[in-house]
DNA sequence: AATATACCGTAACGGTGGTAATATGGATCG
DNA sequence: CGATCCATATTACCACCGTTACGGTATATT
């Protein structure tokens, strides 16, 4: 019988390609990740990837779940700080607008709107559903110590989607980089979280 | 000497060639949108479009400018309709969903965040700064007429921001089809138009 | 009619993601 | 210990892509 590769094995694998895969396309864009360099990089042959993946798209996915994952880990940590309430809010949008900035390869690569049909990976699921979460735990605060009041996964959909719309219109170069950006941004914020406060 | 096109020829080989790739694009999506069956629908040879576009860049560039045209045109018409100047402005917001939704491709294509660097070109430019301040023009009406206060600029600016969050989310399928997006998008406008009415 | 040249098509190149056939090498058994 | 086997890895190859190179064609001027 030949060496059969481990369930370890296989998980190894693919976190390692995940992470040489995501540094690939940090570093090149979405046109130079290619399943060539990407196996050179993992110093095997072109079509071992193959053996662990379906096909680049599967790559593609699983490298979707891991941003997921990491954004949340990033959205977890600022709400894990120590202040009130409204501090750590605050500090959970930060995280978001940083990470969507300073990680703008990656948070392009989540919210990519063309691209061509996601593998439908449990693993990709699980990290956008632990994003979301995430982005209304710290509404669910607000609303617990009483600093909001409404549904917390409504406003938290609502604060999201004014996140992000904000932040893809400067990701897609409709918003200019003088200055402009900053102020939508801390005006959108102001009128969102202003109209769930209690007074 | 040879027969030289000329500038109505070259205008309207390109502009027919833009008609077909979007065409080619709205049925085939962008992974669907090849150079060599462009140019057989067009009726002429390969290499045919690289004497009226430097590359597939530039073809990219202008039937996204066409799109951002279209775009336009829609807000337009949707303000220009008689009624009260919220029913108006209200209108304007519809008009900007159902395109979204329902011209999703061109959508799409409009706000693409991972594009493979863009074109400058100025009709694409234009086009964008026509579609923005068609963005801005119902806000400036509701401030002239008094149902709005404060800088139309910017709040035209936020209002957009929060429509294209809502709808980005949607077509990137963060946000659930079975109705969560129309629940978002309503307290999105309803909060947003909100915060700058009179009382 | 001869010529020059803007225009268009054909052929081909380098590169892509992906398939099929082949080689390799460690585990098992006689 | 050596023969064998089969999961794994590699090589060769294919169809397609955007694009370059270049030869053919047709037309306006001489």
């Amino acid at each position: 019988m030949p060496r059969n590769l481990s369930e370890t094995d296989v998980a190894d694998f693919r976190e390692k390609l995940c992470e040489v895969a995501t540094a690939l396309f940090v570093e090149k864009g979405p046109e130079g990740l290619n399943m060539r360099e990407l196996a050179a990089r993992m110093g095997v042959s072109a079509m071992t990837p193959y053996r662990y993946f379906k096909d680049k798209n599967e790559i593609l996915s699983a490298i979707r779940a891991r941003a997921f994952s990491r954004f949340a880990d990033q959205l977890e940590k600022a709400l894990a700080q120590p202040g009130t309430p409204p501090e750590r809010s605050r500090a959970v949008g930060l995280a978001y607008v940083r990470f969507a900035l300073e990680q703008s390869c990656c948070y392009r690569l989540m919210f990519d709107l063309s691209r061509p049909r996601l593998a439908p990976l449990p693993e990709l699921f699980a990290a956008e559903r632990r994003a979301r979460a995430t982005m209304t735990d710290h509404v669910r605060l607000m609303v617990r110590e009483g600093y909001f009041h409404g549904d917390p996964e409504l406003i938290g959909s609502v604060l999201w989607a004014g996140l992000h719309g904000v932040v893809t219109l400067r990701l897609s170069g409709a918003l200019g980089e003088d200055g402009e950006f900053e102020v939508v941004l801390a005006e959108a914020m102001r009128v969102l979280s202003g109209a769930y406060r209690t007074r």
